[in-house]
RNA sequence: GGCCUCGUAGCUCAGGUGGUUAGAGCACCGGACUCAUAAUCCGAGGGUCGAGGGUUCGAAUCCCUCCGGGGCCA
């Protein structure tokens, strides 16, 4: 059996509510996982929750309640989206989960016994920030704040850790990122990790006195394990780690994550699972950032309302596209109604929506849907072939951005060849042949499109799907899109898809 | 504070190993068409390529400084 394509996103930290830059993670994440699947190619999609630390206990206490209730709530609440949002991911992975629990506990255990010197007591004296949960370095402190919370007191703090020796590792991480086995995309972010990696790396704490709202560290005397460590396991932990069976699923072919915290999982994660000989993962993605209206997007208040606002606006395969099409998957990008608005319209309405509203309406017009078999093709079908191939190419190096601009240019090209081939003149004029030649490419165009916007908005594509009479699920369907045979099939005219 | 990155038409972006009149989509304006969700197609207008300086026969493209957005700093 072949091992699935496993992906993952970050585990989103337990204090907040969901917001626009969540996502886009999960969206873009997924967006992969539904094309691998398109190809027929079985994958293991996960997401979940990181509801370790000091910050969830904080934010338990403020909300007045026992910490297990609030992450109860925060976790159904983050899924609950996601699903709203179309996600398709396999597993729901939490830190606070048993299984979880035995995982990040085997994997400390099996780095004492392959690699012991790599984890020593110490003292860690320093000044923290309980908005980072990170000890701060004079270099990030500004008037005795810490730069990111300038609002909260750091807390002089002096207690004995257990440390991983980081700093062993710096040489086989860069090593395995210059030779490729293990990717680190888009090439900006690979650029920065390399630099902080030649700038050398200190050995980092990674177990926490007095705080009982986290895993207890393996052997150690009343401390829990740093969160950051706890949390990267989660990868591993979800395959069933050290149950049998885990390595069907590991290593991973890609760690989604957002930008802000490549140095987590392109340092010290591979040096966590190298001082644990375990294989790496093949690749990590570090998607930018939403902007809204121009300003960050962060837990700030409102951002959360706008979430659940966005979803209502259109319709969740509007704002999949939305984020995908114009905010993109790479670099940051800034989301405001009004660009919503105007895509909506002018690709989805106006676009794909209005295009297979017209063709269907008029194969159902002149042919009762019939579509002739056999016809010769139209100069529509190499220029349809052509954006396949850029679509494929595009989607396939993670440029979904790209996948989607090829998607909105061949409903451009079909809405031309409309207007060049004029079938109601045809129509009219009694030319049978040449009609059913345009009505049979430009359906055809149609089953590509369906393809090629199943990743991007799965329930809009089924539709169009359904309605251009294909029979059974889309998923596994991508072979079709090389060729799409159409000639024999009966369409109709899909509900309306994207109503204004 | 240190390092990195981005700043191109109203908006979203291409271009960028220097070289003819800087491109596309959206929006706006004019025309055409009628199959369609008053949709679509064709055409026009619109930019001193963040600011200043430098290198060069020639810079959006290279260098320096500054301004503004963003990221990282164990």
């Amino acid at each position: 059996m072949t091992k699935p394509f496993y992906l993952t996103t970050a585990i989103d930290y337990a204090n907040g509510d969901p917001h626009l830059g969540h996502a886009l993670e999960k969206i873009g994440a997924d967006v992969m996982a539904r094309w691998r699947r398109l190809g027929g190619e079985p994958v293991h999609f996960v997401m979940g929750m990181d509801e370790h630390g000091q910050k969830v206990l904080q934010a338990a206490q403020a909300s007045g309640r026992e910490p297990a209730a609030y992450t109860d709530a925060i976790s159904e609440r983050f899924e609950s989206t996601w699903r709203g949002l179309a996600c398709s991911h396999d597993d729901w992975i939490r830190t606070t989960q048993p299984r979880h629990r035995a995982a990040v506990t085997a994997l400390i255990e099996r780095i004492r016994e392959r690699h012991p010197e790599h984890l020593f007591v110490g003292d860690y004296e320093g000044r923290y920030c309980v908005g980072c949960e990170e000890f701060k370095q004079d270099s990030q402190i500004v008037d005795g704040r810490c730069t990111e919370h300038p609002s909260r007191e750091l807390v002089l703090t002096r207690e004995r850790n257990t440390f991983f020796r980081l700093s062993a590792w710096q040489d086989a991480v860069l090593e395995a990122i210059e030779a490729g086995r293990f990717r680190v995309e888009p090439a900006i972010r690979r650029n920065e990790v390399l630099a902080v990696l030649r700038g050398g790396l200190e050995d980092i704490s990674i177990s926490r006195s007095r705080l009982p709202w986290g895993i207890p560290f393996p052997g150690g005397d009343d401390e829990t394990v740093y969160v950051w460590f706890d949390a990267l396991i989660n990868y591993l932990s979800a395959t069933g780690y050290p149950e049998d069976g885990w390595d069907r699923l590991w290593p991973a072919d890609v760690h989604v994550i957002g930008k802000g915290i490549t140095r987590f999982h392109c340092i010290i994660w591979p040096a966590m699972l190298m001082a644990a000989d375990l294989p790496l993962p093949r690749m990590v993605w570090a998607h930018g950032y939403v902007q809204w209206g121009g300003a960050k997007v962060s837990k700030s208040e409102g951002t959360a309302v706008s979430l659940d606002e966005a979803v209502a606006r259109h319709g969740p395969d509007a704002l999949r596209w939305f984020l995908m099409r114009e905010v993109g998957f790479e670099a940051d990008g800034d989301f405001t109604f009004e660009r919503f608005d105007a895509r909506y319209a002018a690709d989805l309405a106006d676009g794909l929506g209005n295009l297979a509203s017209r063709v269907t309406a008029m194969a159902v017009k002149y042919r009762d849907g019939a579509i002739a078999a056999g016809t010769p093709p139209t100069p529509l079908r190499e220029t349809a072939v052509a954006l396949v191939a850029e679509y494929v190419a595009a989607i396939s190096r993670h440029d979904l951005r790209g996948a989607a601009a090829a998607i909105e240019r061949l409903v451009g090209e079909a809405d031309a060849f409309v207007s060049s081939s004029a079938p109601w003149a045809l129509a009219k004029a009694g030319q049978d042949a040449e009609l059913d030649a345009v009505l049979a490419d430009l359906v055809q165009v149609l089953v590509r499109l369906a393809l090629m916007s199943a990743p991007f908005m799965p329930e809009k594509a089924r539709s169009l799907w359904d309605a251009l009479g294909r029979d059974g699920p889309i998923e596994g369907q991508w072979r079709s899109a090389e060729q799409p045979v159409v000639g024999g099939t009966t369409v109709r005219k899909p509900e309306n898809l994207f109503p204004k």
